[in-house]
DNA sequence: CTTGTCACCTGAGCGC
DNA sequence: TGCGCTCAGGTGACAA
């Protein structure tokens, strides 16, 4: 589910609702996620204040004097802000509880995210992360460079994390349709012209579905509960056999690496 | 090193 | 209603 806009829209969220908050309480309703959960957490963030939310690629950091709360949402995670005497929900596997009375809640029905620690700001798991897509070095020149003599497809190219974070799977297919750009493509063999093109096309295309709030498919909601609002902008993804809004062509679908990719067989070459 | 596949897990939707 | 099947926003670990 959460592509970079819906972790984004998540860290505005949180930095509204619980930086500056005193926490009073940590609940792990599960101990393990993907990995397990770092059981001293509860006596570690005792007392602590945040100090901020940050976000890198789609893990969200949230700050404390004492060390990094890392989250990762996964395939199916939200995170939601509510009063702390609001019921728990299914699938609400972690809790942090501010002194306001507020409860910072992760709900994630399958479990494929993410609760770790780190006490020095580093970790393996942000350890060799590509570059943030909507910062300035990743540009045409950045793309062109890294991708000669490879020959795997474009699409599998753009969402690798290594090359560039927070390109997943629905907004890679919507930047690679607004590119003009053939998902099957090798990355090697596309053009800095198209690689111009395509980097103009991701920073826009999630600076938009950020603007909207994100995408809401199935699961994800706002901090508030309430879903994105970006799914009804999409030109591509889960249009299978509908037509295409450029040439009315058939919206195709086929399958990369395990994953459905739409696009345009007309428009994109 | 590069590229592709598997695994992790629950739930929605569909055909029968 | 219910069963069995397919599919879903991610990504680390491993195989070829």
């Amino acid at each position: 589910m959460p592509e970079l806009p819906e972790v984004e829209t998540s860290k505005n969220g949180l930095l509204l609702l619980i930086v500056g908050q005193v926490v009073d309480a940590v609940y792990l309703w599960r101990d393990n996620l993907r990995w397990a959960i770092p059981t001293h957490l509860n006596t570690t963030l005792a007392r602590q204040v945040v100090c901020g939310v940050g976000r890198r690629g789609k893990y969200l950091l949230i700050e404390f004097e004492v060390g990094i709360l890392i989250i990762h949402l996964g395939m199916s995670g939200s995170i939601r802000v509510v009063n702390r005497n609001v019921e728990l929900q299914k699938h609400d596997h972690f809790e942090l509880v501010f002194e306001n009375g507020k409860s910072m809640r992760l709900n994630d029905p399958r479990r494929f995210g993410a609760v770790l620690f780190s006490t020095n700001g580093i970790h393996p798991l942000l350890d060799n992360l590509g570059v943030e897509p909507l910062e300035d070095e990743f540009d045409a020149n950045y793309l062109y460079t890294k991708s000669r003599k490879k020959h795997l497809a474009i699409k599998a190219f753009i969402m690798n994390s290594k090359v560039v974070v927070g390109v997943g799977n629905i907004y890679a297919c919507e930047s690679l349709f607004k590119s003009r750009i053939d998902p099957r493509r090798p990355a090697g063999k596309v053009t800095k012209k198209c690689y111009q093109l395509l980097t103009q096309n991701i920073k826009s295309t999630l600076s938009e579905a950020i603007l909207a709030g994100g995408t809401t498919l199935q699961d994800f909601t706002k901090i508030d509960g309430t879903p994105g609002y970006f799914a009804q902008d999409l030109y591509v993804y889960g249009r299978e056999n509908k037509p295409c809004f450029i040439c009315n062509g058939k919206i195709t679908r086929i399958t990369q690496n395990q994953r459905a990719t739409f696009y345009c067989p007309q428009c994109q070459i």
